[in-house]
DNA sequence: AATGAATGAGAGTTCATTCAT
DNA sequence: GATGAATGAACTCTCATTCAT
């Protein structure tokens, strides 16, 4: 009977009419993974069980099973996956022409931002280091890789000085760790503190970049 | 039988004869706690099974529960008193004259080097965040606490200007995570790259505080 | 389209040119058996899952209940399918005028020259009585029937003597029994023992079968 | 109170009243490796799982595990265990200064006998040589060694002639391979069989050993 | 205070089978 | 007839905690 139909017409390339079996597959995965990032985000790996993913996800344990090896194979993806997220957020969110310390200034700006609407984010990092170590670690290489990019940039300009290439790194790993403690005490801490600490560790940040690493 | 032993010397003040009850559970205590290090340092605190403890001290499981209510309690006592041995070991590792950035330095310096021969303390800290978020904060609070008493000297001194009240708090946690990052890239990545590593961070983190925070 | 194919040419008789629906089901079948007595003969029931069998046949999943209606009915049917093999081989690799004890050293021989090159049947054999007790059942009937045919005549031609019918059953049943065991030790055992101990073994059989069973 | 009680009077070597802590973990021990002899007599390997077994035993699960490190374990150490049981009625059945094919017919009953009682046992065996190829192993390695002192004395004796070292360890295997089939035959087969089949068994044994294999 | 056997809930994982496509 | 995603029951094993001794 479908095969009478005008073919062409009822299916056109974007269809949300009939999902294909193809469609249904990573719609699937897609749910797992936000159901994984749900959870693990608020109540962290340790208590992420399968049962309870699959719960979130609406499918049967067994499900998870085609699409994931084992439980550590799905950890060793969602932080890569969510980070890209981050990732794409904050690059969506600064502008390109900025430069120097008011460019970090807005990239820090950007990862508050982030944080405050995907607070399990920083627990999906955080624990990661412990339970997806893999995982933690492609996704600080590419941190680290990203913020070398810029401030090679900031040398070139003449931004940075007086920083050789290996002091720089620690520069980075500084910034990483900075970020992350401030994330830390302002978000994850959740209540009222959040809105005026963020702008205090904001403007706090800021003085450091410009003050210290970048020359006047 | 204990009747009979000389009354006066059953308790000299360091004797190392008999130890009495109290001495001895001290003792298991004490030794209850060194175990919880050493197997939480080197496997995490997911790996610390009570078993496992119990036998790195030399007692049975149940002997463990005459110590500790629950397994949480003693990761809640673990990461206070490790820390507290760190901070011991800073405090008398740095000349008490010094002040400002070269205070600073020292501390650094001091932290790196008690990292460098403890290096399960990183883990039995960055765990705890996941693992017992009391003993976490707990050990958090202190360093801030012990931090801003410094900070606010310098302040008095005229070292540091410009930063309000709420924003050195926020570069006090700044400095923390600074720390952590750089000890987790330099310290526990292991390797031939610590020394080197070490080195860079420090000059780095001494140019950070030096020139952005401190005026000078 | 199909239908604009030449009639006549369609069904030759050893056409190998576009097997026809029945053929093609009759060979998913043939390699759907010829996978399960590779991956049982290498790895046991136990381990011969759907999923396995229908990946070395090349097939979904879903395709093997199109042959067969459970697990268990392929295992049903394994044993008789490459036990006829086996009966086969000997029948054709034994000379038939031969008769009495030397007769039954022929069968032994080809017995284990059979064992040797198809390693896995003995697996798949021992490991029935386990797994498919009706697969085995009918098997050992089988050789029951065909051992008491060749017996049957032995007694005829006055070669047998002294036994009764229901003794001579029991002696088939022996007879097997040392067969198996004999493999299991020599043919299973693999490795350097094989060659001799199998030469060893076939001139006690025989020593046996002719001083023992067959009058002189 | 107790204490003021008349030790001695009250405690005799083999005390029934109150099993001690020692007592009672063997006594536990005791009966994990019965049920598993009935289970898995019963059922077979693959069906004795740990909470059928815990259950008969009436035990928790999670105490099979203070027993046995894994299911494995417990099935490596079953057929031994009641291997050695078999072993030992054997022995205590047959007339220790009887020779000669005598001795093996009184051998071959005793085994009969003790299959009738234990039904189970053939399973244990049988399907070890798949779920428990270590304790297979080891049971018929212990079978072996007993019946070469058994066939070494006859030689000497001067009962067996003809039959090298290496045929006689031959026939070994394929005596026991003969008990194993003809007790799968008429053993297991149950029904009305057994008895009058049992006996044919045993005579057509006889027959084959004195004949065949003791010279006259 | 010390012991260690017993507990049992809950974990991750497997896989024969079904069924909509 | 072929597909392969979905199912869910069943499995082995772990371990914090309890409690009689």
């Amino acid at each position: 009977m479908r095969c009478s139909l005008p073919v062409v017409a009822r299916r056109p390339k974007k269809s949300t009419q009939r999902p294909t079996r193809v469609e249904k597959t990573q719609d699937t995965y897609d749910r797992l993974l936000a159901a994984a990032e749900s959870v693990v985000g608020q109540e962290g790996y340790a208590a992420a069980s399968i049962s309870k993913i699959a719960a979130k996800t609406g499918v049967a344990q067994g499900t998870f099973y085609n699409y994931f090896e084992t439980r550590q194979d799905l950890f060793d993806v969602l932080l890569p996956h969510v980070g890209q997220k981050m990732l794409d957020y904050i690059s969506s969110a600064i502008d390109h022409h900025s430069a120097g310390s008011a460019r970090e200034e807005a990239r820090f700006q950007a990862f508050c931002d982030y944080l405050s609407d995907n607070s399990g984010f920083y627990r999906i990092l955080y624990e990661a280091e412990v339970h997806a170590p893999e995982a933690h670690k492609i996704h600080i290489d590419r941190l680290v890789a990203g913020f070398r990019r810029s401030l090679d940039r900031s040398v070139e300009r003449g931004e940075i000085k007086g920083y050789s290439k290996e002091e720089l790194e620690a520069v980075i790993y500084m910034f990483l760790g900075a970020r992350a403690y401030v994330a830390m005490r302002y978000i994850r801490g959740g209540g009222s503190k959040r809105k005026a600490g963020r702008d205090q560790a904001i403007s706090a940040y800021v003085k450091l970049v410009s003050g210290g690493l970048f020359s006047s």
